[in-house]
DNA sequence: TCGTTCTATGCAACTGGTTGCATAGCAAGT
DNA sequence: ACTTGCTATGCAACCAGTTGCATAGAACGA
């Protein structure tokens, strides 16, 4: 169960309440991991309840209290154990491409709306990954020299932004390829 | 639920036995979807059960028998149903990247192992693919004007291609990564 | 004849994750 | 006063998918 050991980079990388892991989860680390928070709220709970983190009440003003993690000790020693392991490399899971296929016993030029919805929403979060590298990594008021950590979260973030670019090339290829189909097909 | 959909459209493209389906989810319509043999048979069952899908015992000699299933109205208006609906933009789920990011609390160079074995493993993808590509689409002997299914299919697996390139290219970048980090560690 | 491999199907138990709902404090606007 | 919105946490029910195991016919080689 990789959430696990999502939850234990991301506390490493700074500890915070479950909410706050849930925000982090629709950003940096929610790059290449989603949870939601009632996932996230059960997993801490039981991670803790494993030894794996500490809890902290940490009562706060203008809003409500909440529960601070951290890793504790044996947290670290599985995240360890972990890294060590192998892990199968994964295979994709792409609904829009059951559907492109499908389209053929279908109308293919009705996926042509949802396609750019797609495109849209790739090339938006493009456009936010890169800000973000300019921000973070190679803008004129990022980091200076990197230690390995930010050298580690750099080179993610290039996976993020290539993943993005290739999927935006290739939804401008299944675009044009849709459109042909459409102009030699007399229904459209 | 996606599964249903891509086993309707892999049963409209050629119907067959849930058997013969778990090897293609090893193979084309796998390069997008994957499921295990005991989740096809369970869902086809329930599709069955649930008017989507026609059985016919087909005795066969020299090996067990089988049960072959197409697709029936009910499951081509399911399909169509499904193709007209809108579906989320997927998000990664990219253990490797989990553990990248994690490298920064335990030995970045422990991880050249691991992420040369991925290569490996896009790389042969890639090189499948292509083959793949080769014979059905671009070689000499490959079909002649392709009708709409099959520009769709071909589509597709450019996206996959696209996929495994883009992938091949990033664990390169990865590689380096780590090699300048453990330059760097004086542990190397 | 015995083990292995391939085709072919399936059950049972479990795990991970989603969905819907509920609660509560506090701030800010209308 | 009322609503809206953000922070913050959680339960219960459900669903999808994995893992482990089991069965069985037939081919093939040692």
């Amino acid at each position: 169960m990789a959430l696990e050991h999502a939850i234990l980079v991301s506390l490493l990388e700074q500890p915070g309440s479950g909410y706050e892991l849930a925000r982090r989860f629709e950003r940096s680390i929610g790059y290449f991991w989603t949870a939601t928070h009632q996932q996230i709220y059960r997993v801490l709970k039981r991670m803790e309840s494993d030894g794996l983190l500490d809890v902290r009440d940490v009562p706060q003003e203008r809003r409500p209290d909440k529960k601070e993690y951290s890793v504790a000790g044996p947290g670290r020693t599985a995240l360890s154990g972990w890294l060590h392991e192998p892990i199968e490399p994964e295979s994709l899971r792409h609904d829009l491409a059951v559907k492109i296929r499908g389209a053929a016993f279908d109308d293919p030029a009705a996926l042509l709306d949802e396609v750019e919805r797609h495109h849209r929403v790739h090339s938006d979060r493009l456009a936010h990954y890169l800000a973000g590298e300019l921000r973070d990594f190679t803008g004129p008021g990022a980091l200076g020299p990197l230690d390995a950590g930010q050298e580690l979260q750099h080179v993610v973030l290039r996976g993020g932004i290539a993943y993005e670019r290739m999927t935006v090339a290739w939804l401008d290829d299944v675009l044009t390829t849709l459109h042909r189909l459409g102009a030699a097909d007399p229904r459209i």
